[in-house]
DNA sequence: CACAGCTTCTACATCGTTGTAAAGATCTGC
DNA sequence: GCAGATCTTTACAACGATGTAGAAGCTGTG
């Protein structure tokens, strides 16, 4: 009876439509045309693609044999929608082409698949519009979570915010506001590297990098712990020495390097504040018939690959990033998972000095 | 009279929940607390957020203020489920801290920021079972269209694919394919390549790059190339200067070059099938005390960014990477507005060569 | 044999949005 | 003053999935 039933139900499927269901236009099979195939209830090929337990195996094949015939797949938007979770997260940078967030993004989207979730990464140019966007724009209600690295955006438009999904920033941009952030300590990095010139003797160190206005925290910290080591070695800063850049790219390294240079006491060791900046410096020294590090040494900034294959490779600070995009989806999934109201984190990721050519030598 | 129906309207919602809707604990508003604040319907509110025309004015104002108090945000789960499309595309590589695909997905973000696309980015490492799950995974179904740059898929794999998803391969790996393509003209970029280092007068000319295994179509290609152009300059390929690698990296480059150079008769040229590997010979080069171009001329492939700050500058074959994106992306529109049952596109990307000073010198 | 308790399955409501159809209000022209 | 056109707004039914409650069938207990 009961089977009689099925039999003729699966039979009136295939006139109606099930025959026609996994071909259709759109390529689109749903839980309904796979129940009416198998003819069961929604609810049961719901059960069976979910792994409920309480299923018959009888009942399981015949749904499992609907399934595969036509090609069953979720609709996710449905299903979000119903769990009102996404399962996406976006990372948001300035610029994917620019190496280290690149590698940074290669951790992120590994450390978030561990956990199931998905990375959508947008790059904003620095756009303070594009990063209020990412930060406020409709596409924000699609996420689970936001991990943004802000160059445009002010604490004050930041603190605005009035969207509610998780957020984590990461960078210096922002200290002590009011989410969660993961950060190093960028005086003491700019520190360490400059101490490590000093003890190679140099003594007219300069550094390519300052961004003395708005928006330029980073730079500004690095600046910070530039002068600090320089004044406890006795060496009063030359302001000649700072050149600002508008931005980390290997030409403001090249100009900036030209400019230097161009003094009449050029600097015997060069502090950049990231790698591309150091490339694009010792491209116009050695351009200029200068040795490094034996007439001028350079220090970079990110380790990115880059630099561990220019000639010669390139002495540099090196973040964690593999801790950075850890502790960024560590705390983003806790929010997530609702801890929404704990007070905001401060989360330091660790650096190294790593020793290369640019300063060491061809030892 | 219809006023204080309105009055009355507005509130009960006060009382019933609109007040406390804007601050529930998971921040969403939907349509309905606003159509309550407001004391209209879900459509009028509806119709107001999607610019319907028929609104009078007082209408429509005092459903913005409602939206504009509660904070609505749509939900783009729901908005997708109804629309029956998400307006997301996936952009599917091996690895995105290669400066290759980093710059191709810059202009795939851009190109589908244009057409109010955004753009999920996800990288495979060159497993074939992450690019299998990418192309036929259940996440596949959240997107409107997917563009894949495959490594570890062979042809009849991505011929089995089920999911209907429209889809535009990159590169060499797949023609003549079932699916909409785009690619550049490797043996006649190769050939360039080479005919540009015979221009020079180089004779003893090597390759770093071969992959004369399953899945290494795109370097045949260029093989291809390379052998043809010596040919027909009349010198016979010398096997010993074909080197493969296993991927396109900085070290294989390096190792590559050094088993090169410890040939008897090493080579004066080489023609390195990308930037990376072009770059890791040339290192290796340069702490071997030669010089370039003079003892060695090195050509690359696919002018990335780090190409143009090494010291020397390289050599490159530049593909056009923006018309790749733009045609991937006007493929795929195509495709997802409806075409779907147009024969599958090959479309040519155009290549140039530049010429820098690997090759040229510092002129 | 009545009834509780389990298994297996189903109907229904729901998530938030939008298309459809139609109701109610207002205006037009004769 | 009334049919008909137009404007404005609404109720309802989807989109596809899943949670809830409970129906139907079975087993086992007293």
């Amino acid at each position: 009876m009961k089977r009689e039933e099925r039999a003729s139900g699966a039979a009136a499927e295939q006139a109606d439509g099930a025959g026609a269901a996994g071909r259709r236009g759109n390529g689109k099979v749903t839980l309904k045309d796979v129940a009416a195939r198998a003819g069961v209830s929604i609810k049961t090929v719901s059960n069976v693609v979910n792994g409920y337990a309480h299923i018959t195996p009888e009942t399981r094949t015949r749904v499992e044999a609907a399934l595969e015939e036509l090609g069953y797949r979720p609709n996710l938007s449905a299903r979000h929608l119903r769990r009102g979770a996404s399962g996406i997260i976006a990372l948001v940078v300035p610029e994917l082409d620019v190496p280290y967030f690149a590698e940074l993004a290669r951790h992120v989207i590994g450390a978030a698949a561990e956990r199931s979730l998905t990375v959508i990464i947008d790059q904003t140019d620095g756009d303070p519009e594009r990063e209020r966007f990412a930060l406020d724009g409709d596409r924000a209600l699609l996420l689970d979570g936001l991990i943004l690295s802000p160059l445009g955006l002010s604490r004050e438009e930041l603190a605005e915010r009035r969207d509610r999904t998780p957020l984590v920033l990461l960078g210096e941009h922002i200290s002590g506001g009011p989410v969660d952030h993961v950060w190093i300590d960028n005086v003491a990095a700019a520190r360490a590297a400059t101490e490590h010139l000093l003890a190679l003797g140099r003594r007219r160190i300069a550094a390519i990098g300052d961004q003395p206005y708005e928006h330029g925290e980073t730079a500004q910290l690095r600046t910070r712990g530039f002068v600090t080591a320089l004044q406890e070695a006795g060496i009063a800063p030359d302001q000649r020495l700072i050149v600002p850049v508008p931005r980390f790219h290997r030409e403001h390294g090249a100009r900036a390097m030209e400019q230097l240079l161009d003094l009449e006491q050029p600097p015997d060791a060069v502090f950049a504040f990231n790698d591309l900046v150091a490339l694009g410096a010792l491209r116009v020294a050695l351009s200029r018939g200068l040795r490094v590090p034996e007439d001028v040494a350079i220090v970079g900034f990110d380790d990115v690959e880059d630099g561990r294959y220019s000639t010669p490779t390139l002495t540099t600070i090196a973040p964690d990033k593999e801790r950075i995009a850890r502790l960024a989806l560590d705390s983003l999934t806790a929010r997530i998972d609702g801890d929404g109201d704990q007070p905001a984190r401060e989360l330091e990721a660790p650096f190294e000095l790593v020793v290369r050519e640019s300063t060491a030598g061809r030892g």
